[in-house]
DNA sequence: CATGAATGAGGCTTCATTCAT
DNA sequence: GATGAATGAAGCCTCATTCAT
């Protein structure tokens, strides 16, 4: 199955980008370049002129491919969920237990993410490290009702909601699935954010992982034994 | 004890402003717009020059009071938390069976705001919005980690720490009452946000309340029936 | 003599100031701090608001002092090289020998200005430093020759003439004893600037000192032996 | 050797400027027009924006070109240092008596600049006007000693130093050879400054002028007959 | 007299984008 | 298709100053 990956390419949204960055070596060098940059400076400070200048080019190449840097960032966090999906898919398509696979959902989405050789040009870890402290802007806008519409969250709906009935195959009576499964994705990522930041506002950190509490948490809520 | 609260004024961290908007018509005036135009325009959009303008007053006289629209962010999240932290003070004072009190506390977290007339210039259901578009904005940045050693989040911690403290007294055994009171605060503003812009990924809406997702959510965690 | 001097006061140009800083203990202030405070910052850098804070007081008051930041150089200059003239005179008074005379003058422009101890609020070490790095700027604007019209240079002009009657008193056929003054006293300040940044630039530093440089210049210009 | 010259182009530190001026017609606007400017409304008045508008072009564009105004000023400054440092290489490259040559190189420093053809878009006679009124203000600031580290100033410290080598050449006994140097070249700006504004202040006018005044000056020093 | 509050104007700079090659 | 040049608009901020108390 891994061979079956080799040079798979993850199809993200086409909206996203003007010209696809997969298909040329300066589209794959702007995707590469931009998860570093605004890991190095955040997204705000982040501009298509500092990218530019990274990967020696001109600012006005990076406008072939992406309109804007709020569709760079679209870009980035659409590919991490569907690479995410993927993880999902794979490590969960030979369990049959609907409780292992649960648990095995929530590990994938709680635990540290680690480099993917699969994709060379992307740094999964980098950009997990976006997901963190820079995925919420991607829709706390207001034009998120419009890009919602557009299609744009797609991907990360339907992952929220591949995770909700894995959820419902636990335990159909429970009430609320579908905020089970964003809590779980969201709130991983802001523990991850408070075991950097706020260590006193979270019990993750050395000792104790996210993945158990979620775990713990889910688990109690389903009641799952 | 109501009438105690009359002209009451909250004390937020002193250093998000230059010149505390309490003291003065115009800084009163300020706060209350940069609010109301927060609000319109989102956080992203929102300049000194255009809050300017919505109070006839020059952008140079708004920079006497706050050095730049972060700290304005920073002024009016801290408001708020102050805020909630009373309501959660007033409201479980008189509580003393610990199970109630965190009862009352999810509640008091998890539903939407409603206007106070004890803080006549300040909007808190529009302060509540604000909170769940643009609070993760205050601390989603590269300065971060300054600005807590700082104290900005001082009352934020305080106030997740309240709510830890509230879980402990109901299950001193409960591995995670941090994780989980942070889980609480962040979740709740995102399943409020969800409700409203991606109703596909949550339970909440009309029939089902946040308060009702997360009091099943934390009392299945701390096992109280 | 010196007891003569003691809480003597030097009479500046009356045009510079608003009102004379001598009356009063904020004047004194204004003027001891703007001295400290051009040094750390440098003129360009130095505003009344800034000025204002280091005296933990508004900047409006400074304007009841000072019409603008100009005039406050122009009044900081002039005590300077009133304060310079009272040297020259209290120093060569019982000279009689031109050449000796001359000799001493030479002494006084060019070496390093000490602290002293009658003029209390005065730092003059400071005060020199401030000379050697923005004297220049307060003649090299656009209004000079009004403002030299208005009198503002007066005492400069005296000083320069006063040296220039000493060298004419020691050879008379000099062709260009004003030049020769003027010469000495800005090149001097040159000098001591560049032996701090430019140190290339000048002979002038541990061994050499200014003194030395136009003491051998000016005696062999005028062929004194 | 003049139709070498032809079509020459002097090179400028190149950390002064973003873009080569040089390399385009609105460079070469830049640079004609700022001379101009500066010279019409004095530095401190010179911004960008007027600049723009002086050439019909935006501010922005000139940020293209130079990274502030100040740097600005480097390169002119450096440009006509260059320039004069042209001129004594020229004029005295067949000159082989050190006295005459250092004849020569006085009267280049210190006699008024006309302008060359050989250079068309740039002014001498006006850049030297600048250099006169504004060079100063390029060295005495706070910056000095970093902006002098990075090499901004490297060109007018090889003139110095040539002239230096070319007092030596003369008389190698001399004690202050860099002192005398660095006070020809800043004394005769000055001498020209006071000619204009203070014409008390020094001989040179209509009939005296500074080559006469350095002239005597530097002979007497040096002891040559 | 001293001060605090308020402000208009403008400086400096960057951004996002378009145009021409 | 990629790039370099150019730009208008706007952001952010400070300055110098006035006004009212």
């Amino acid at each position: 199955m891994q061979e079956l990956l080799k040079n798979l390419q993850l199809k993200v949204n086409d909206k996203t980008y003007v010209k696809d960055p997969e298909t040329s070596e300066l589209g794959k060098r702007i995707v590469e370049h931009s998860i570093v940059l605004i890991n190095e400076i955040g997204f705000e400070a982040f501009t298509f002129k500092k990218l530019g200048n990274k990967i020696s080019s001109n600012e006005s190449s990076i406008y072939r491919y992406f309109e804007n840097k709020h569709k760079v960032l679209l870009y980035l966090t659409s590919w991490y969920w569907v690479w995410v999906e993927y993880q999902i898919v794979i490590q969960t398509v030979s369990i049959s237990d609907p409780s292992k696979k649960l648990n095995k959902i929530i590990a994938i989405i709680t635990s540290k993410t680690e480099n993917d050789s699969n994709f060379s040009h992307i740094s999964e870890k980098l950009l997990n490290r976006i997901i963190i402290n820079e995925y919420s802007k991607s829709f706390l806008t207001k034009e998120v009702d419009i890009e919602n519409k557009e299609g744009y969250f797609s991907i990360y709906k339907r992952l929220i909601s591949r995770i909700e009935k894995a959820i419902i195959a636990v335990n159909k009576e429970y009430a609320y699935p579908a905020s089970l499964a964003s809590n779980l994705v969201e709130g991983s990522l802001h523990q991850h954010f408070l075991s950097e930041h706020f260590p006193t506002l979270t019990d993750c950190g050395n000792a104790v992982t996210p993945t158990e509490f979620y775990s713990d948490l889910i688990y109690n809520a389903l009641k799952i034994k």
